[in-house]
RNA sequence: GUGGGAGUAGCACAAUGGUGGUGCACUAGCCUGUGGAGCUAGCUGUUGCGGGUUCGAGUCCCGUCUUCCACCCCA
C-alpha cells in the first residue's frame, strides 16, 4: 500500500461524473433564474490580498481565512527573524463572494452601470473543521444589486432566490427576515451594553437550536445579566398564530421608544408589501432572533431555512458600508448567497434530484479482424445523428466488449465484423431487450434513436 | 479550536495476546461472432505510520496522521 494518502485534503472533495452531473443541473437552474432577473455574471480570483479580506467578517472570520505563505526566498528571509503572521502571508483564499464583489465595484465603479446586478457562482474557502454538509472548499451562488437603497432591490433578490427554490421543486422552505437595526434596538432595550452587543447576537441566533434556557445560559457565560437576558427573550418570544405584519406590529409596540428600531420595522413592513405579489412574499417569515454571523450587514437580513435541515440554505442582506471600505465613495448594496452544498444536500435527502445521464448511449465494438482505421468514421456517422458514441479501443472477444458495455450502462452495442464491413452493414444489439438486427450503416442511427426513445435530429 | 469513536485486500466487514479470513469486485475458464445468471480456478495485505510492553501484538500502552460523530461556528 502506498504511504501517501490518496484522499483530497480534509474538507475538500473530488467530484465523480454522476455527482458533477447533478451539480451542473442545479447550477444551470440557478443560472437561468438569475439571468431571467437581468443579473450578469462575473468571476474574481480565488486568491485575494489579505488587506482585502481581513477585518470584513468579524474576528471569527479572520481566524478562518486560509492564508497563502510566501514562497522561496521571501519565506526564508521572513523566517530568519521572528516572523509575525503578517510577515508570512500577504494573500489568502476568498472567504465569500461579497467582499470580492465590493472590491470589484470599488475598482471599476466608473465603468459599471449605475445599478450593477451581478451573479457569481464560484468556490470559497474556510479553514473550518468540516462536518456533515460542511466543507473547507464549497460553492456559493451570489446575487447582488449595487447602487440603490430601494427596497425593490431586496424584493427582487429574494424573488430570484424563491424562484430558484421553486424551480428545483423545493417546498417547505422559508426566508427568515430580520433587520440589523431592529436587533440593535432589541438588545439596547433589554439593557445590554453596546460592548456586549456582538456576544448577545451570537447567543440570540441560537434560539431555534437551543431553547430559551440555553440562550440564557449562553448569555450568562458571555457576561450578560440574567435580568437583561430575560427581558430580551421576552421581546423575542413570538406568540402563535401571528401573521408577519402582526408580528411586526407587536415588535413595534414593544420597541416604540427606540426611534431606530421603529424605522427598521417600518422598512421590513414596506419590504413585505413590495414583495407581497412576488414569489418571495409567501416565504417570508419575520424572525427577530435571526442575527447572521457576518459583520458587514447594515439593514434587512435574510436566511433560507428548511425544517428538515439544521442551519441555513443560504442567506444575505443589505451592506451599505462595505464598498465604502474600498474607496472613498460609499455605494449601497444588497445581496443573497445560496449555499450550493446545502441545497444539493436537501435536494438529495428529499429525493428531488432528477435522474441525469450524459454517458455514452452506444458502444461501438468490433471483431479482431476489423481494422481500427475507419472505425472513427463510422462513429462520427452516428455522432452526426446526435448520438453519444464510445468506441471500444481494443479487440478482445466480443463477449468481453459486451460486458464492458453493460458495465458503463450503455443501452446499445453496435458491432462490426468482417461480414458487416463487406456488406456496408452494422449489427445493433439492444442490451436491455436482447433484440439484435443487422442494418445498413445509413439506417443505423434511426434504428438506435428509436430504441432510445429519442427524437431524431 | 474542544471532547469521543474508528482505521485490517480495490470496497464492505471477521479474527480469545498464539499460522490474518469471508463476501463483493477483479482476472481466466466452462462458452473460437454475443453481456447479465451459475459453476470452477486464480489474484489481492510490512493489519494507517512510528515507538513501547511481551517468549509472542491486528489485538494492550504512548505518540502521530487520517477519518467519522458531537460541540464551537457557519453555507
Amino acid at each position: 500500500m502506498s504511504t501517501i494518502s490518496t484522499n483530497p485534503p480534509a474538507g475538500m472533495r473530488d467530484f465523480g461524473p454522476a455527482e458533477l452531473c447533478a451539480r451542473r443541473h442545479v447550477e444551470n437552474v440557478i443560472r437561468d433564474v438569475f439571468e431571467a432577473h437581468g443579473f450578469v455574471e462575473i468571476e474574481t480570483p480565488a486568491v485575494e490580498n489579505l488587506s482585502t479580506l481581513l477585518g470584513k467578517y468579524g474576528e471569527e472570520g479572520d481566524q478562518l481565512l486560509f492564508r497563502l505563505l510566501h514562497r522561496r526566498d521571501k519565506l526564508s528571509r521572513a523566517l530568519e527573524g521572528k516572523p509575525a503572521e503578517k510577515d508570512l502571508a500577504e494573500t489568502g483564499l476568498r472567504y465569500d463572494l461579497t467582499v470580492p464583489l465590493a472590491r470589484f465595484i470599488a475598482n471599476n465603479a466608473a465603468t459599471l452601470p449605475r445599478f450593477f446586478k451581478r451573479y457569481q457562482i464560484q468556490p470559497v474557502w474556510r479553514a473550518d473543521r468540516p462536518g456533515k454538509g460542511r466543507f473547507r472548499e464549497f460553492c456559493q451562488c451570489d446575487v447582488d444589486i449595487t447602487g440603490t437603497s430601494s427596497l425593490l432591490a431586496e424584493a427582487d433578490i429574494c424573488n430570484a432566490v424563491a424562484m430558484t427554490l421553486s424551480r428545483l421543486g423545493l417546498t417547505n422552505v422559508a426566508i427568515h427576515l430580520n433587520h440589523r437595526c431592529l436587533l440593535r434596538g432589541l438588545i439596547a432595550a433589554s439593557g445590554i451594553t453596546a460592548g456586549h452587543e456582538e456576544s448577545a447576537l451570537v447567543a440570540v441566533d441560537k434560539l431555534d437550536k437551543i431553547n430559551e434556557d440555553g440562550v440564557l445560559k449562553e448569555l450568562d457565560t458571555r457576561g450578560i445579566t440574567p435580568e437583561s437576558g430575560r427581558k430580551l427573550l421576552e421581546v423575542l418570544r413570538r406568540p402563535d398564530g401571528l401573521t408577519e405584519v402582526a408580528e411586526l406590529d407587536r415588535l413595534r409596540t414593544a420597541l416604540a421608544s427606540n426611534e431606530e428600531a421603529v424605522k427598521s420595522i417600518d422598512e421590513l413592513r414596506q419590504l413585505l408589501e413590495v414583495a407581497a405579489d412576488s414569489m418571495a412574499g409567501p416565504l417570508f417569515k419575520i424572525d427577530a432572533s435571526l442575527a447572521r454571523g457576518l459583520g458587514y450587514y447594515t439593514g434587512p437580513i435574510f436566511e433560507i431555512r428548511a425544517a428538515d435541515i439544521k442551519g441555513s440554505l443560504g442567506g444575505g442582506g443589505r451592506y451599505d458600508n462595505l464598498i465604502g471600505m474600498f474607496s472613498n465613495r460609499s455605494i449601497p448594496a444588497v445581496g443573497f448567497s445560496i449555499g450550493f452544498e446545502r441545497l444539493i444536500l436537501v435536494l438529495e435527502e428529499r429525493k428531488l434530484m432528477p435522474p441525469l445521464m450524459t454517458g455514452p448511449e452506444v458502444l461501438l465494438c468490433r471483431f479482431a479482424e476489423v481494422p481500427a482505421a475507419g472505425i472513427l468514421r463510422i462513429a462520427n456517422l452516428l455522432r452526426q445523428a446526435g448520438l453519444r458514441i464510445e468506441v471500444y479501443p481494443e479487440t478482445p472477444k466480443i463477449g468481453k466488449q459486451l460486458g464492458y458495455a453493460e458495465s458503463i450502462h450503455v443501452k446499445v452495442a453496435a458491432m462490426l465484423g468482417e461480414d458487416e464491413l463487406k456488406a456496408g452493414n452494422i449489427t445493433l444489439k439492444n442490451l436491455a431487450s436482447g433484440e439484435q438486427v443487422t442494418v445498413t450503416l445509413g439506417a443505423a442511427a434511426s434504428m438506435i434513436t428509436g430504441w432510445l426513445g429519442k427524437t431524431p435530429l
